[in-house]
DNA sequence: TTGATATATAAGTATACGCTTATGTATCGA
DNA sequence: TCGATACATAAGCGTATACTTATATATCAA
């Protein structure tokens, strides 16, 4: 598995940002940048649907961007690994450029 | 225009990780951040046909991730700030952990 | 000016994505 | 066990996006 192809490595990368590329998903990393959240927390703090952040939620753990931990009915989701914020911060600094 | 709604400044950094988030794109900006590249030239690296690739850099300079600098009948396309590269070999680390 | 070159834009199409509604699964309390 | 809670998944719909083909604009060379 480690020699994967360069185009393999290219889309994958592409497919990360991709999981990043959506306002609502964007602001949910942002927010378990911060703190660990239940599905539900999230949902109330982004006034959206459970399925929506549900559905969301598969998506970035897809590209490994977060992680789960189960404590009964609770999943609890926060980010994979330090790589995730310093892009989101990264990102933050070039959009500000742009204001 | 410095004050800018929270919700706008997750808009648009969603908006430029969207604009990451495609094969092409990102393959396309891994290049430019090596070297300065017409759009001809990066047609031919990438073997994609030339209006495709001028799309798809339009989709970029829309987001500010690249600039252009004419001479004659070519454009030259390079980064346009130095948060882009940093975002593109943060997100790859991410994506060499995966492997 | 004429033809060729380099890039940009437009139109059309096929696919992908995100949301809502509905339903399924698992855990806890009574 | 039964009902309630927390989350996950499925289906369906409307919109967005990425490509190809065709055409437009601009520059250079002769």
């Amino acid at each position: 598995m480690k020699a994967l192809k360069t185009k393999e490595r290219f889309y994958l990368l592409a497919e990360t940002f991709q999981a990043l590329g959506d306002s609502s998903r964007v602001q949910i990393v942002w927010s378990l940048a911060q703190s660990e959240l239940s599905v539900g927390a999230l949902a109330e703090k982004h006034d959206m649907s459970q399925p929506a952040v549900s559905h969301h939620l598969r998506t970035l753990r897809n590209m490994r961007l977060v992680k789960v931990r189960k404590a009964g009915r609770t999943s609890f989701y926060s980010l994979d690994d330090d790589h995730i914020e310093r892009i989101l911060k990264e990102g933050m600094r070039h959009v500000e450029d742009l204001l």
